[in-house]
DNA sequence: TTGTTTTGCTAACAACTGTTAGTATATGGC
DNA sequence: GCCATATACTAACAGTTGTTAGCAAAACAA
């Protein structure tokens, strides 16, 4: 029990600073209005956070490391490339559900990091991208999987794995192992009969 | 010949608009910014457009009428749901390829536009999104498409539809028609083999 | 020609932006 | 107790925001 409890004005800034991001864009959300939200003055964010942009990197680097972290475990747990990308989505969707603020923050308002943060985020974007992409290309030399543009097939998973907050804030309602099994199925087997 | 000749200020500003909301998104945009680029000043964009949000209203607009009109016309050219699927994506995807920049806004930047326009908008997405379930609901009646939860489903390929537009900026080219096939074939076929 | 509409300009507005300086109060370690 | 750190506050900054007023020149209609 108690897991809401005792949460730090820093804490607090970071989970509005999230909810704020994702309703109306981070460059929609300013500073005062943020403060209000906390119950706070708006300089004194500033005890916490150095700049409105160091709140952001917060976001998207802590998001970076959870599916990255999802990621490796989730690979790790099989060999057939099929069964990999299985366990890669259930593992991602996993990491959107327990972050549905966050996730869409990440994925959306990025663009807003400065430098050198912004690098360094794309490059570890392509790096996850490439990573995936690896599953599939190894699926395709062992003959698991058909011959696609693996290019292409990551960006269209990616994109259709984002589309779970979409529907998780839609009013039907699926628990994240249906929805990662019927994506699952979706992209491997199709919808055709 | 001559299809790029004789392009009036408002035209100007609207392109111009859309490139700039694209890389930076709607509120990151100002009117001295977009006014510099067209090679006027602030002011005269009024006398173009009433305000910003019209700007944008007229560009989220004019998408959402395409992509109606594209998919009616798809829609009528074949008779199972299979094939209509295909047609549908084609002409989705015909659509984004024309209008790379206004696509990417109308898809990412709505959530900006003001009332009454956002509540109209809202209502012509659902409804497209509500036409394209039909189509996947009538399949899974006839028995041509599985049974799969279409709402998730259609959440799923609209996504991995405008998944293209990150593809068509990527390095790597392919053909409209490429891109069509191959993605009907992922979501119809799926990826095992 | 005339009058009218369109399209541009400069100057300026009130409101808002992220942020800093300086200060007071509370908190925790010794 | 005392000192240091953390955290809050108010006041204010320089710059930017979308937008309006008022005016001039060009374009067009008669």
């Amino acid at each position: 029990m108690a897991t809401k409890v005792e949460q730090t004005t820093k804490e607090k800034v970071k989970q509005t600073a999230q909810k704020l991001f994702r309703e109306k864009g981070y460059a929609a959300v300013g500073m005062r209005e943020l403060a209000k939200e906390v119950g706070i003055q708006a300089p004194s964010l500033y005890n916490h956070y150095k700049s409105k942009d160091d709140i952001l990197r917060e976001i998207c680097m802590d998001m970076a490391a959870q599916f990255f972290t999802a990621f490796d475990a989730a690979i790790a747990t099989e060999q057939k490339a099929g069964r990999q990308l299985r366990a890669v989505i259930r593992a991602h969707i996993g990491v959107v559900a327990a972050n549905m603020d966050s996730a869409e923050v990440f994925f959306q308002e990025w663009i807003f990091l400065e430098q050198p943060a912004l690098g360094k985020f794309k490059k570890m974007r392509l790096e996850y991208e490439t990573k995936f992409r690896g599953i599939l290309d190894k699926g395709i030399r062992k003959k698991e999987i058909k011959k696609v543009n693996t290019k292409l097939a990551t960006f269209a998973i990616f994109s259709a794995l984002n589309a779970t907050y979409d529907f998780m804030r839609s009013t039907e309602k699926l628990s994240q192992e249906q929805m990662a099994d019927e994506l699952a199925d979706l992209l491997l087997k199709g919808l055709k009969t």
